[in-house]
DNA sequence: CTGAAAGCGCTTACAG
DNA sequence: CTGAAAGCGCTTACAG
């Protein structure tokens, strides 16, 4: 066996089978009108070599490359569910997925560099994208799903039925008694932070009770963002007796915090999340929350993308996926300690 | 705003800057001897057309790209998991990730596409990679690190230390009075594998028990694979009134079978895994296994690629991480049903 | 300080 | 059935 140093192009089995790298480009690619004999050398020229095509100068030339694209700017839980749903709906499908991952902004968020990245691929490398919580509307000559998209966006995106999430996890909390109970927001660009405020307001309205803006914090869905404005809450004199997060990663610093300060969950604080991420059921207590079903929500995006890469399109471009309350133990009624 | 539908090349900006590519490039790259009045104009043209370079046009040209690549057969919580490490170990570390995952292989395993897909990224796209779970040897100019390797190998690798982990494991079984302890197996080509019978063998011979090798099971990581050995163990007259299995994946099959036969774990079965992964705390019962980091296998992976690709390589190159023995309730002390 | 030209590894009309 | 040539979008010596 030999070891080779340099790459194995294209031109080195052209040289070794005796024919141009046009002959060999046929084979490679099973093109009709090449001999039988040519074949077999070519072939052996392969074999012998240990040769592949670079996936880059390929895609350089083709304008399809059966390869799609993901760009995520974190990669925590949400979107590792969401990958695998992706995974699975790609399943022998003939597309291969690449996924772009910005070490850079780990954790933190940046707008804009997801179409940043979305065009860096998707000139050359990917038929396709799924874009995962946005910063913005996307443009792109390639076809591009959203996944949890931008308020407003009416380009083909899945998400969560976020209203009634919300709705349901708040008519949870009052149906157990609370009454003052605050909201940490999630990033306000994206169509789920405005929707699951929507719940919010509703249900609180829906059971006369009138909005405490003070009540409010203005989180961004990183958790660290919950954080100042949980402590804010929970250090008031009137602090509420029940804290609804748009997001588990922002509940579950809200637990933290709580500890932190020496309220015990549920007894002095009742706390509710939105997302239903792995964790969340290994916490202690165990996180109350939204299950929005993020396999789901991968699997029907890439879905969507095949058939839009495809050209096979013939379903409503904006899919909303139900979710349901998961009813753990970082809920009860509030007690007499927790002041109302 | 201009709606484009091409792709925006660098002729298009140079074209609207009135410079040459040669120029657009310099600026782009921020090489030294443009003067600050064409930088100004190309800047300008860059904007106003919404340029991006092209990932792949660039990688082609250029021997560096900043870019590491990560191969993985199927996207299970046990790639996940590693991934989440690798992504911590770049933040900010000037590398983005590219993780190339083969849609047509999704939760079956077929040897030697690992190495495909390497000469494809690795050519050109990434200046190095890591592989999980290799199937062979891997080839390639570019450094690989290869997570949880093939037995054997020398090259660079990080894995968990599971002669001590499965030896940890079986001892538990034995402690509370386990003396037919079943084992399914994982694919023997990985190190892993290996390692963790090599435990079961050691920690029964330690106790004085010789090995029955009918009561284990020739898997292969794959959770399916598992089905029909612990079908087979567990209608046997003489069953093993415990089942080690090498991988949690495989575990929680063990557990479906159970059920399924009408065995009550952990009454008439205790179960062992190994991994950890998230869902088998999430099992009921909870599955009892050998924790491996996944994270921080990825993490040192992740590092250790960092320092071959540029070169400041000063460690050992076959990282072994430490586990740890996770106890749920899979696991209990024999009763007169189960059958010793 | 700037441009023309070559070339990275492929594919695809176009000839023959 | 096969090859020479052009070109995908860039970068980098080489001239000037």
């Amino acid at each position: 066996m030999i070891e080779v140093n340099a790459p194995v192009t294209m031109s080195d089995v052209a040289r070794v089978a005796g024919v141009s790298t046009a002959t060999v480009s046929r084979v490679v690619n099973g093109h009709y009108g090449v001999s039988a004999r040519t074949i077999a050398q070519v072939r052996s020229a392969i074999e012998q070599l240990g040769y592949e095509s670079s996936l880059v100068a390929t895609s350089l030339r083709r304008s399809r490359t059966n390869v799609l694209g993901l760009v995520a700017h974190s990669f925590q839980s949400y979107t590792a569910e969401v990958l695998k749903g992706v995974m699975k709906a790609l399943s022998r499908s003939g597309f291969d997925l690449i996924i772009y991952a910005n070490s850079d902004l780990y954790g933190s968020y940046s707008e804009g560099w997801e179409q940043r990245h979305l065009a860096r691929l998707s000139g050359t490398l990917t038929d396709g994208c799924i874009v995962v919580t946005p910063w913005g509307e996307m443009r792109s000559r390639a076809p591009v799903v959203a996944i949890d998209p931008v308020r407003g966006s009416t380009a083909p995106s899945v998400m969560a039925d976020n209203l009634a999430g919300a709705t349901t996890a708040v008519e949870h909390l009052l149906g157990l008694g609370h009454r003052r109970i605050g909201f940490i927001a999630g990033r306000d660009s994206l169509a789920s932070a405005w929707s699951r405020e929507e719940g919010y307001r509703a249900a609180l309205a829906d059971a006369g009770i009138p909005v405490d803006p003070t009540l409010i914090g203005r989180g961004d869905f990183n958790p660290e963002s919950a954080v100042p404005l949980a402590r804010a809450l929970l250090q008031r004199a009137d602090r509420p007796s029940a804290i609804f997060a748009a997001s588990d990663g922002m509940a579950l610093k809200v637990l933290e915090v709580a500890r932190e300060l020496g309220l015990a969950v549920p007894t002095d604080l009742s706390v509710v999340g939105f997302d239903n991420i792995p964790e969340s059921a290994l916490t202690e207590p165990g996180l109350t929350t939204v299950d929005q079903s993020m396999f789901q929500l991968g699997y029907e995006a890439a879905r969507m993308l095949k058939s839009l890469v495809t050209g096979e399109w013939d379903e409503p471009s904006q899919v909303v996926l139900p979710t349901s309350l998961v009813i753990r133990d970082s809920t009860a009624a509030p007690t007499g300690a927790a002041r109302q």
